[in-house]
Order: C-alpha cells, then structure tokens, then sequence
DNA sequence: CACATCAAGTTGTACTATACAACTAGAACG
DNA sequence: CGTTCTAGTTGTATAGTACAACTTGATGTG
C-alpha cells in the first residue's frame, strides 16, 4: 500500500472515530443545547434570522424535524418567530436576548475545550490542521465519507 | 485575534460541521450497517472477538445498549455468541462469515467514497492531514471538544 | 376571476439509538 | 454457606429523526 493510501485508511479510520465521539457524547456535552440546537442557533445569530425551511435545507433535516426543534427552542424563550408581513405562511426566526446569551455561553465552554485539546499545538500545525479541514469539508458531500 | 486563536476557532468550526455531517448521514450510510453497528463489527474482527463489556466500555455506550445492537447483529446472522467454558456469565462475540463479508463490503464502500472525495490530494497533504487527525484524536477526550 | 398547483409549517405516527433502573444468573471470596 | 461483585437482559422513558397527511396562504393559468 502506497503512502496515499495507508494516510487515507487513518484518515477514513480516525474521521469515524471522531464521527462517533460527537455522536456519543452530543446529548451530554451541554445540558441545555444538544448539537442540533447549538447549530441552529448559530445559524440564526449568523443569518440574523431565517426561515424554517432555510435551516432544514441547509441542514438536511426534514422540515418537521426542524419544525418540531424549532418549537422547543421557542417553549424555552430561545427564539421568536415573527410572521413575514410578505409572505403569511413563513415565518422568520429570530434570537431572543436570552437565546443570544446561552449560545455565546455555549460558544465559549466549547471554545476552552477546543483550546484546551489544542494547546500543545505549535501555531504552523494548527494554522494547517484548519486549512485541511475546511478543504476535506468544502469537497463534493453526500457520498458517505463520513 | 492571533493566527493561532483564529485557527482553533476554524477547527473548531470545521470538526462541528464534520459531525453534524456524520451525525445526519448516520443513519442512511449503508443501509444494513449503521455507524454503530459498523464500528462494532470492526472492533470484533480487529480482536478477533471480545465481550459485550469491552465494546460498551471502549465506545462509552451503556451496556444495555451493546446488548440490543449485539442481539440485532445476531439476528442479522452477522456475530454469533459463544458461551465462555471458563465464565458462564460471558459471551464471547465472533464474527460470523457473513458478518465477515458484510463488513469487508461496507469498508470497501467507504473507503472508495474517502478515496473520491481526497483524490485531488497531494500525498504529502494527506500524509499530514492523517497525522494531525491521529494527534486530535489521541488528545485527552471526554471534554466536549468534539 | 376561479380553480389548480405550489410552498411553508404543523401534526400524527413510527422507528432507532440511547440511558437508567431493576432484575437474573453466575463467580468470587470471606 | 451467604454476601458481594460482574455480565448481561429487560422494562421504561426520552431525543431525534423521517414520512405522510393535513392546513393555510401564495401564485399562476385558462
């Protein structure tokens, strides 16, 4: 086996590790957020708010997936909807004052332990380490490399 | 920020992306081995067998969880139990033929779709790209930076 | 304009993966 | 022996998900 192959083997290998780490452990990492939430979140602070649908097709969830996340994250104060005045069937989700403080609560305990995992770390590997990452990410998607 | 903080911030971003991925591709993966599954599978034929124990303690999963994947694994014909003579509260799980050849089946699968989605990577980028994964991985687990 | 079609969301239902707790059966040790 | 430990199963509950059926509003065409 070539060198190419034997490092795509460990990183088909290690990408799984990883894959069912976060899936082990996305239900306990933050009490209050599960990953999904967390995300979704994120990408309404980032959009400045969205529509329902937007965030299913971005994140490949069926809408009543979303629809029915969206409704917890609203029981919880999180968001708000407000009803487009263009367009009466969508409504646009925004972050509430308190849904923007416990994301950024979130952002900040996830970002220590990132730091903390990285801190050994001479700046050249995490500079690339990142590059490769946003590179493996940004390639053709849904085949199962996962 | 520093180059330095900017990049964790990318990795951080990039690994949270790569696990909702896997996380929702999970199960649609392969249609009869889910990622659980699949690593359970492997873990078997790595060690040539082992107890239900050892696979809930080395994937952090409660052991009523490993018993039900085992008993639809069993089901399934893929493992087949085998009374410990020594112990006889111990099944010792083995991988059966056809367990065998599904899972070769399945990391043939994967590996083909790692393969096309790295194709384009020099070798000296994957050579580096499989060692900084190894390097993560290896780090000090269990913190949430996943 | 009226009806057909499309789009956004909700709700009913079902399934999978998971955890925790209570239990059974066997082992180990005093 | 009997107590305590260990391996595994089963009951129960929850989260996250999908698919299908439905409601409501928008759009476009004869």
């Amino acid at each position: 086996m070539s060198a190419a192959e034997s490092a795509v083997e460990t990183i088909q290998r290690e990408m799984t590790i990883f894959a069912r780490r976060a899936r082990a452990s996305a239900g306990r990492m933050h009490p209050e957020l599960s990953l999904v939430s967390y995300t979704l979140l994120g990408h309404l602070e980032e959009r400045d708010g969205c529509r329902a649908t937007d965030l299913a097709g971005h994140y490949a969830l069926d809408k009543s997936t979303v629809s029915r996340q969206v409704a917890a994250l609203e029981r919880a104060g999180l968001i708000e909807r407000r009803l487009d005045p263009e367009d009466h069937r969508v409504q646009v989700l925004h972050l509430t004052e308190a849904g923007r403080e416990i994301l950024a609560q979130v952002t900040r305990s996830r970002r220590s332990a990132f730091r903390e995992r990285l801190a050994n770390w001479p700046e050249e590997d995490l500079v690339r380490f990142a590059a490769y990452l946003e590179r493996y990410n940004a390639g053709p998607g849904g085949t199962g490399a996962v």
